[in-house]
DNA sequence: CTTTGCAAG
DNA sequence: CTTGTAAAG
């Protein structure tokens, strides 16, 4: 059957679990059944050599770390990623090493960018099983790398870059830095790395893209991360220059928030937003065989995101 | 027997709890029952009139009321105490009027001072089952009432003021204003009072007088609160001028403390100071039946203190 | 070690 | 509402 624009079928013919059809790929691509509780897609066969990336914007990982409900190691057995990026780690450098030291065993590549100007804000940090061949902090631009908003670690077939994009701010006051200069600056850099290698960014885009996007979009016309400025920004600098939103593409009718804020308990309540991103490369986007949101994950105003990646 | 300077017997042949002499007056007053497990003196006979006053450095008045653990309508039943004086309220003079309500029952007349120059430091409080003749914010001395440090009320027999004394701070940076601003002025106000009727002071006097009254004499002989030059000044512009430290007075030899810093779990340990006082005019202090520390009141790094007035 | 206010989200 | 800072004790 089918609420609204979602099709909801409960089949009992699949092995373990009763799996659910509630999300679908784009058409041509057909239906895929989803796990009704934990929202998670069905597992790639293990014959398929594939990677798992996370990424989730943490919103202070030292107060995460001493949540009694969370550790980082059930989530890397639950979820069995090969890399964790992280945003809004609010980290200072000189704290790195004992958190690095404490995080993940198995996790020996772990590569981290802290904000110098202001103390404890921003910070982005890749975590990866496997080794990668180099490591980038920041745009390279020295005017917008002192806040710890982006690192890249290049593997065998793609470049990865976690960032968290500039919040436009009350009042956006810093709405026009965020559209003319840092959009813009990171559309340039991963044009650059794409003549190289297939580039995928995940983070926090701050955007909610379009009005699916966001749970109340007419009250939010003026509101950090819904404005037109924005959600244009976002449409000419990232897809429009051929990066793909692989959550959006995977499921074109999908309502899917990854931000609730503290603010009026939008968790509860699905007041929610969708803020994090995988974009892809076009010529590794067909490559994506799932790109999802764990929204049972607690601990963080945001849930965390996954993308299952064909090699 | 006796433990070091402390009588300890067990009596039996007293009412309804087994009280034990823990402590003392002094000699020519005899000695003292007090209840062991809460340090209490034994209750007042009901025909003798009297008031009961209580002191406490709350450290931030809303953090206590917050604490699952704390309950000021139980202490007010427990204590059953007529004037309840607070110190480091650290209150906003926005945030009085509905702290004031919702603070007790009974307690009509309640009288804030909070620090207009640091907002969320200091502040004190007076809070009275009786309606006071009069009432005064400060000292009248604007170069020293922008902190919310004192206040002062006028009951038929004496004057209470309610005083939170300047910590001299990190590196003593604050020593020099203490000892040759604070101190005297308080004093002179106090003695100009003491024209008037006698004077009661109780608060956080920022400082231990004697080596009895701190558990490391040796190690904090440069400690704020325990340098000489507070201790000469505790002596001269109150001892000397005729105020009575009562604890010390009814308790010559006994090792009593009303302050425990957070910083090293000193209240497990009892490496604590006396801080907190009742000091008394000469010619009310013969009224005083019981000046004593209640230390099993938790939610501060101070514990309350207690006065016991015969009318 | 803990409170407060503050900036930021 | 929650994170982080800083000043203060």
């Amino acid at each position: 059957h089918t609420t609204g624009k979602q099709l909801v079928i409960t089949s009992t013919d699949m092995k373990d679990e009763p799996w659910t059809i509630l999300t679908h790929k784009k058409p041509q691509k057909g239906w895929m059944a989803y796990n009704p509780k934990t929202m998670r897609p069905p597992p790639i066969a293990a014959a398929t050599a594939h990677m798992k990336l996370i990424s989730w914007n943490v919103n202070g990982l030292r107060a995460l770390l001493k949540l009694e409900s969370f550790s980082a190691m059930q989530l890397a057995q639950r979820e069995n990623f090969d890399v964790l990026c992280l945003q809004e780690t609010k980290l200072q450098e000189k704290d790195v090493d004992a958190i690095r030291l404490s995080l993940l065993e198995g996790f020996d590549n772990s590569y981290w960018t802290c904000s110098v100007s202001k103390l404890g804000y921003s910070g982005t940090a890749i975590i990866s099983r496997i080794k990668p061949h180099s490591v980038r902090y920041g745009l390279g631009l020295s005017d917008h790398d002192s806040e710890g908003r982006l690192v890249t670690v290049e593997f065998d077939n793609f470049y990865l870059l976690c960032g968290y994009v500039p919040n436009s701010g009350d009042g956006l006051k810093r709405l026009s830095y965020r559209i003319t200069q840092w959009d813009p600056s990171l559309s340039n850099y991963m044009k650059d790395l794409e003549r190289l290698k297939p580039v995928i960014l995940t983070g926090d885009l701050n955007c909610a893209h379009q009005e699916i996007d966001i749970w109340n979009p007419a009250g939010n016309k003026r509101s950090a991360g819904f404005t037109d400025e924005e959600r244009h920004s976002f449409q000419t600098n990232f897809l429009d220059k051929g990066f793909v939103d692989t959550f959006r593409e995977q499921h074109p009718d999908t309502v899917g928030y990854t931000y609730w804020g503290y603010r009026h308990g939008g968790r509860k309540t699905n007041k929610g937003w969708r803020l994090d991103y995988f974009l892809a490369s076009e010529s590794i986007a067909d490559q994506v065989y799932d790109s999802y949101i764990l929204p049972d994950v607690a601990g963080s105003d945001h849930s965390p995101i996954g993308l299952i990646l064909k090699l």
